[in-house]
This record gives structure tokens, sequence and C-alpha cells, in this order.
DNA sequence: ATGTCTTTGTGAACGCGTGCACAAAGATGG
DNA sequence: CCATCTTTGTGCACGCGTTCACAAAGACAT
């Protein structure tokens, strides 16, 4: 069994790079909403301005696509929206389960970008039997021991998992197990899949860690710049012994590694 | 006004390389699961595993940091966890305000990871008035007219925007004008925010259409292996034709630009 | 048809991130 | 006190991604 990899290990897919893939929905967004203004063609430097990217890269990204440009003019817009859409396999329908309905799950159900991207929610999955049957944003919950018939059924190959951490392991096997082979994982755990399973990670709390050290590196350059940035509260300059801290930590509220991704409030 | 720069260029802060920064949470959460196991010290190789990336970076993203490791036995695993802690900024407290207060700004209110993590949220914000003062995870909701009061009151340096992508744009530039310095954005646009102002993106749609892409190149180069994986419905090879796509696409529910991050039930 | 002007597409250079492989450091046992 | 063994810390090489800068290509006016 491979260790989860959440990065693919730099294989390009047929020459198109990771980090354009990546890209790709991006320039999708700013394109359809080109299209619905009727703009016709719009040029490198317009797009990727309204994309938030560098000119430069967004042509290079396009070359790897195709020559799909009209030098002296720019791109078209709606030919342009068919092409991406093609390339990232949006043209077909991609049923989807989401498994874990607390707070987020339920979120997610009624997620509008979902419907307007080819993904379908095929199914709501849950382990609490007095969640089966409940309509979630307009799907019934059906309880998780029918996991492998619904995925099988539906032909679902991309599953979402926004259960408890504790969990998690266990429904991406069982996911995996039934033929789900790319996984969109909210839980706050590493999750370990087999060869061929694509595995992509949301996590709410590291988002935020990353925003922290960057607002603390901050407050620390500029001396004196608290006061009006609205700096922290306790931002003295005193550091915290480690055993006060680690031991407070442990014993606030729970492991957090047992926690889901959304509590069910 | 600079344009929203979602990957700062490159600029390491004090020799921590971005990539580094990014995986401490990593090592930060599985640390703190051995912690609460008890267990005094750990290896590289254990610890890389658990947090699922390679020894060798682990290793050397640990030497940015300091010499926290003893050679022959490992890292001291409570000290490991206050070095990090106080890198990421995290033994001070973070309030944090969450504004758009639908399904999903809901559901980051009772987030069990923001308490966990020193992160406070100070307040709910969201424009509605039929939702000021209904309590939502225990926290009051505020109106947004008295968004800049809360911000500077509470010395909130930190928002998590989770409103329809149409007023993503004025909360962001109101936020940043009453003293915010970092952003969450969970609405589907590009931020256009000044310098020194960090903007981090969390966008579903976008994961999922990473993950359709490699699904589709998964199920294109191995032919036959459709029905045992459970492939898409329409998997045939046929292309759609641009313009019936393209218009069916625009003309299919709404601009998915003015949606919400997830829709408001 | 020809010249000018705009914009694409890309060759090349550079920098960051990753992974290998090994020397240095310290623990441990005799 | 010495030998051995484990594990860290890092020098080095390689590959991906980004950016610059420019030649090629086409539109458009005359």
């Amino acid at each position: 069994m491979a260790t989860g990899r959440t990065h693919r290990p730099a294989t390009r897919s047929r020459g198109i790079p990771e980090a354009t893939v990546a890209r790709l929905p991006l320039y999708l967004r700013a394109l359809t909403a080109l299209s619905e203004r009727s703009v016709p063609t719009v040029s490198s430097e317009e797009l990727a301005s309204a994309a938030g990217v560098n000119s430069a890269k967004l042509r290079k990204d396009f070359s790897y696509l195709g020559s799909y440009g009209t030098r002296g003019v720019g791109y078209d817009v709606e030919y342009l929206v068919y092409q991406i859409s093609r390339e990232l396999g949006l043209t077909q329908d991609w049923p989807v389960v989401i498994v874990g309905i607390g707070n987020l799950g339920a979120a997610l159900a009624g997620y509008g970008g979902f419907a307007s991207r080819g993904f379908r929610v095929a199914a709501l999955i849950d382990a609490d039997p007095a969640m089966t049957g409940k309509p979630v944003a307009g799907i019934p919950v059906q309880h998780s021991d029918d996991l492998e018939k619904i995925v099988s059924e539906d032909g679902v190959s991309i599953g979402v998992i926004a259960t408890p951490a504790g969990v998690a392991q266990q429904v991406c096997d069982r996911l995996v197990a039934a033929g789900v082979t790319s996984i969109l994982n909210f839980a706050p755990t590493v999750l370990s899949v087999p060869d061929g399973v694509d595995v992509r990670k949301v996590d709410l709390s590291i988002e935020l860690q990353i925003l922290a050290f960057h607002e603390q590196r901050k407050a620390g350059e500029e001396p004196g710049a608290e006061a009006a940035a609205g700096g922290p509260a306790g931002a003295s300059g005193a550091a915290v012994p480690p055993a006060a801290r680690s031991t407070e930590d442990t014993s606030r509220k729970g492991p957090d590694g047992d926690m889901p991704a959304v509590m069910p409030a």
C-alpha cells in the first residue's frame, strides 16, 4: 500500500504541466464571465489580469493546449471556453458522492459551483441512521451501509470526504474499493491510497496557519505598526514556556485529529 | 492598486521557503497526535510518513528552523511542537472575523480546528438584516454595517470571506480599509488587494476540476478499464460541437461568477 | 499589394523546490 | 575509553515553473 501522495511526482499528463492544469479552471472562470457579457475576443493581457496571473504565464499555459489564439487580435472567448472545458473533462457528466453530511457536507451539497461545471451530486452518504432519508439540499441522505452499492451503480469515480478525521481513512478505503479513483478530502488527515488514485486535500486550518505565519512576520518586521494595522492582542515579545503551552494545548478541547473538518454542530 | 497576488513572488520570509511554511502545519498536526499518545521522541522517517512527505524533505524543512534534532535519536516531540507553533505564530491569539454567514460561513463558524490552533472567532458578519442577532455556532451574527467597528475594536487582522462572489471585492476592500492584512477567500473571485495584504484562496470548484482532468486522462489512457473503474456515463470519444456546448453552458443556471462559495440554501 | 501595428507563441535563462547520498554527531554497549 | 550503530543535517545535482524578450504571424489601413 503506497503512502498517500497528494502531489503527483511531476508526472506531466500528456505534456501539460501540473501547474498549468491547476490554473485552467481560473482561466475558465474568467472566460465564462466574458462570455456572459458577450465579449467576442480577449487578449492575453486582459484575460491574465482578470484571472490574476501574469500574461506571459497565461500564454505559455495556452501554448500547451495548442495554438488557439490569433496574433494581433487575441483569443476567441467561446472557442477557448470550449477547449479548456474539454481539456478539463467538463464536457462530460461527473457523478460525485459526498460522504459525511455534517455542517460542511451539507454546505457542499448545496454548492452552486458543482452543477454549473458538469459535476452532479449523485448521492449524500452519512453513517448516522438518524440522517438517513432526511433531505439535504433536496437530496435524501443515504446510509453508509449502501456506499458500495451507490458507487458502483451510479458509476461514481469522484468522492468527497467530509467526515471526521477518525473515520476518513476507512471511508476512503471503502470508496476506493468500490471503484472511486479521485478523492477530495476535507478531513484533516493524510490519506493512504493505492497507486492510480488521486487525492486532493482542502484544509482550512492549514490555510489559516499559513496566514498567521505571514501575519506574525509582518507585525514583527514593522515595529510600531501594530496599533495602526490592528495587531493581535498579546503581541508582546515574550515567549511562552514550552511546557505550559504544550500541556495547555493537549488538554484544551480534544485531539482535533479526531475532529471533523467542520463540526456537525 | 496592485493586482491581487495570491502567491507571494518567492519572497522568502526570513529564509524559510514558502513551500516549507506550507508544510509546517502538517508536521504540527502529526506531532500533536504523537504528543497526545505521549510519544517522547520521533525520527524524521516516522514523522515524515505520518505527515505524508519524504523524510529528506522533512529534515531540510526543519533545518530552516534550526537544529532541533538529536542525531542517533530523533526529535523531541514536545519541543518541536512548541518550536513550530511559535514559528507559525500560534502561540498568540488571533481574532478572526467571518463575513458571509451562508451555509459555508456557518460551517466555518463551527469549525473545531479554529479554536484548537489559537484562532478565535471574534465575530460573524452578514449583510442580511434577518440574520442579525441570530446565534450561529453560539455566536450572534452582527450586521455588516458594523464591520469597521468590529475589526478595529477587536484588533482583527485576519478575515474570512464566505460571501457570494459578487460582493467579495467590496467586502475585501472594507476589511482591508479597516485594518485586516490577511484574508482567506472562499468566494470564487480574484481579489485585488494592496501590497502588504496576504490573500489565500480556497475554491472547491477548482479542486474538483483538477480531479476531473486527471480522471479523464486515466479513463482515456486505459481503454477497457472504464467498466471496472466505474467510468463516467457518457464516456464516448465523440466531441461536443463548440457552439452547442458553449451556449448551453451560459444559459444553464447562472453566472456562477455571482454565486456564493456555497449557496445559502 | 504593401507597410505598419498589435499580439501571439516560444526559446532561453534563472530560481526555487526536491531528492540523493554522505559526512558529522551523538547515543549506546562493552 | 573506544567501537559501533543510528539518525541528523546538508552539499549537490536535477527538474519544474516562471519570466523575459523577441521573432513570427496575422489584422488592418492605405
